[in-house]
DNA sequence: GCCCCAAACAACGA
DNA sequence: CTCGTTGTTTGGGG
């Protein structure tokens, strides 16, 4: 469920809080999904600074000292938590990170669902808010897929941080129906798109990372998103908010956006 | 096109053929579908003994006392040739094997479809007329298929050797609609299916053995299928030939098979 | 609603 | 209506 935005605003509130402190204990539950032995990642990490957090995708990347770095995928539910190492830690925790200047990072979820990788490889995508993620880029990929605009905008491999929401968000914005066909959208359409993923995604950080705690985006969204909101029945221009399905997920679209097929 | 039975009678005719004698030379045309250098196949298989030919699904395997193998499939529209040295080699070939006893095998292909492949990986499914193929294969393989029965039978990954007439003319003697689904299909039927694929093949391969020259197989197919066949109207039962498509491939049945779906 | 995997499915070319 | 490859979709599981 957190998407680039959200992970933005974890990411300024864990890297404030742990940027240049070095990692004192670390801890995987048994039913954590970390892609390499608990062990091996303890040994490698404990005791080095924590040099970098940076968020690529919906992933946030903790680089270490050493060179090694761990990173954190929440899936639907997880979220991040930032705690006194006194206190009683969150039960629902799969990941602690307890650093020197007294606090711990916690990555929570009832689900056990969180992915973590250690050492992962590069991504081969451009982040949704990369300068590589411009009108060209995307012109030369959506040129050759026959899949739905939508389903190209959440396809992590082709584009990385935008899932559901955002892409509804960014669909209406650029007035582009989801169910559009890829390669049907024209050049001019694409180079709105181009704009919408920065803007959207730039204001949904800016809101984001408004609130006290990241986590309560749900809140936020019902307030800031326009289209993408069971709260709402009209966007911003007066259109009644439409919902349908594409490639299994629900969208919420208006006619204000035009149907390339 | 050839299928099983047409590949069987080509196996018989060039192992009565060569089976024994000793490669002179062999030539590949540059447009051969051959998947490895033709100097390479050459320099291994020039003045070696063929040990055996073996049909393996639709292809033929060429074994040689070498140890080395050469696997011909004619794909759509190949077909084979077997003639004096000294007579004016076919236009279409597209490989040539010139052999010790003054005749030669040669592959024809107008289209330059047909496949060679040198020294191949042993198949992974059974043959269709192995003994591996019986009723608990299929129970097995059908349990976990969610496919068309029409489908499954052609998959090359499942069974080896049957194409689209004569997976029309096994469901019908078994009495399975093509349209079934595969884990739908009772063990009863399932058992019917197994008997229905040695026995239909099995007479299929006499029927074309029979003839001259394997390749006038089309003729005797509008003789001898009882539903793939556009000439006929009725099943030998006198039930009216219907036609569909399964999976991109049209398919002949009548109401006398039950869908299990 | 997230991602991964495997299977099924479609389109194209040779 | 044959196979291989590539890309897309679908279903199940964590």
């Amino acid at each position: 469920m957190p998407e680039l935005p959200e992970m933005t605003a974890y990411r300024e509130k864990i890297a404030g809080a742990f940027e240049g402190a070095t990692l004192v204990e670390c801890e995987f539950t048994p039913d954590c999904k970390l892609d390499a032995p608990a062990e091996a990642v303890t040994a490698a990490i404990r005791g080095a600074q924590l040099s970098q957090v940076e968020r690529n995708g919906k992933e946030l990347f903790l680089h270490f000292a050493t060179g090694d770095t761990v990173a954190v995928h929440l899936m639907l539910g997880g979220r991040f938590n930032v705690a006194p190492i006194e206190d009683e830690p969150p039960d629902t925790r799969v990941a602690t990170f307890k650093f020197d200047n007294g606090k711990a990072l916690y990555v929570r979820d009832r689900d056990a669902w969180a992915r973590i990788k250690f050492n992962p490889e590069a991504p081969k995508a451009p982040d949704a808010l990369s300068s590589e993620l411009n009108a060209e880029y995307l012109k030369k990929r959506l040129a050759r897929s026959r899949k739905a605009i939508k389903a190209f905008l959440t396809d992590q491999d082709r584009v990385r941080g935008i899932g559901n929401a955002y892409s509804d968000e960014i669909l209406w914005a650029s007035r582009v129906a989801p169910q559009s066909t890829c390669n049907k959208v024209p050049d001019e359409a694409v180079e709105a798109l181009a704009e919408a993923i920065h803007e959207v995604l730039a204001e949904a950080v800016e809101n984001v990372c408004a609130l006290d705690d990241p986590s309560d985006y749900r809140k936020a969204r019902l307030r800031d998103l326009k289209v993408h909101n069971h709260t709402r029945e009209f966007s911003p221009g007066g259109a009644k908010i439409q919902t349908g399905e594409v490639s299994k997920s629900k969208t919420y679209f208006t006619d204000e956006q035009v149907l390339y097929s």
